[in-house]
DNA sequence: GAGCGCATGTAAAGGGTTACATGATTCT
DNA sequence: AGAATCATGTAACCCTTTACATGCGCTC
């Protein structure tokens, strides 16, 4: 349900297709929020059915330009403010730790091991993307404050996890 | 795609049925896995049909029992090892963040207090969950050592959050 | 016998991915 | 002329939720 709300929120930067926002999801935001172009072309239907953008000059390959409406800006801030009802993960490590006893000592310490070491490589992902940003090689101004919020964000959840699995693997075997 | 294994998870706990399981993933996995009868009933049949559960007797109110055979604990053993390709978060507050810039600063403050402390609030759940289980109230062996390691994750993720909230707030305001 | 909880399901709809399909423009 | 890229879509399928439906067994 949250596709709908990116897609207007990436609209509110300035028109673009649905090319141009399936080329963005697929680079910028696959890894918070994955989206393949026939939803994003989907969703954008019923975003104009809503009202909420409109499509304006037909381009040169029938390229469609949506613009956000008002409408459009006030659901993306309605959206912003509201406080979402489930409070679920849906984590799917999480999951798998409950059924960790059924693994020998062996095979969890390797697996903790590994676990540990891919979250800690997703962190540094972020933590570049960061320092990029801090460096000021992606511009300045409120939407690159932004996304520098975002990538913390991401540093933070994956060392989170990358913590998490090395205290497992100690507490799993004293 | 891990209804499935968790399923099979705590069916290798013991026999029980879709109701049990349903019960189960209400009360105990909610939070972490949500995930409601109608799923669950389906899945259990397609689970018999590959053959990694079998219904054992049919009990009072047409009540079917499921137990998992050798090939469901070895297909159980080879998801708890197996690394998971996707590595996206579908973390909400993520994608959210990217567009703070629509909002004004005072809003934003405001939002980032909320949703701090209720990122706080739960991560207090979860450490209360686990208090439990260290004072020895939810028993003792392996099986709840997995629980203690799945709520620590827990413990940690929203602390996390919670720190990040802080930090935007802070990161915004100066 | 009325009501509650047990127990299982079907149907419809929304969200999301993969595969298939097609045509227009630009580049070499 | 041929290849690559731009650009939009449809169809089929999986996962998940919500609403609807039904019947059994126990307790008061």
């Amino acid at each position: 349900m949250s596709l709908r709300h990116g897609l207007l929120g990436l609209l509110a930067e300035g028109p673009a297709s649905g090319y141009d926002l399936a080329r963005r999801f697929e680079k910028e935001l696959g890894p918070i929020w994955p989206a393949k172009h026939p939803q994003i072309y989907g969703e954008l239907n019923r975003l104009a059915d809503k009202g909420w953008i409109v499509a304006e000059a037909e381009g040169p390959r029938r390229r469609k330009e949506y613009r956000v409406t008002e409408d459009g800006r006030t659901e993306l801030h309605r959206w912003l403010l509201e406080k979402p009802a489930d409070q679920n993960a849906r984590v799917e490590p999480l999951l798998r730790a409950l059924f960790y006893w059924q693994l020998s000592p062996d095979e969890l310490a390797t697996h903790l091991d590994h676990e540990a070491a891919r979250w800690r490589e997703t962190a540094r992902l972020y933590q570049c993307a960061a320092d990029s940003v801090d460096r000021g090689e992606r511009g300045e101004g409120p939407r690159i404050n932004s996304v520098r919020i975002t990538v913390e964000a991401g540093v933070r959840l994956y060392e989170a996890l990358a913590g998490w699995a090395e205290w497992a693997k100690k507490q799993s075997e004293g």
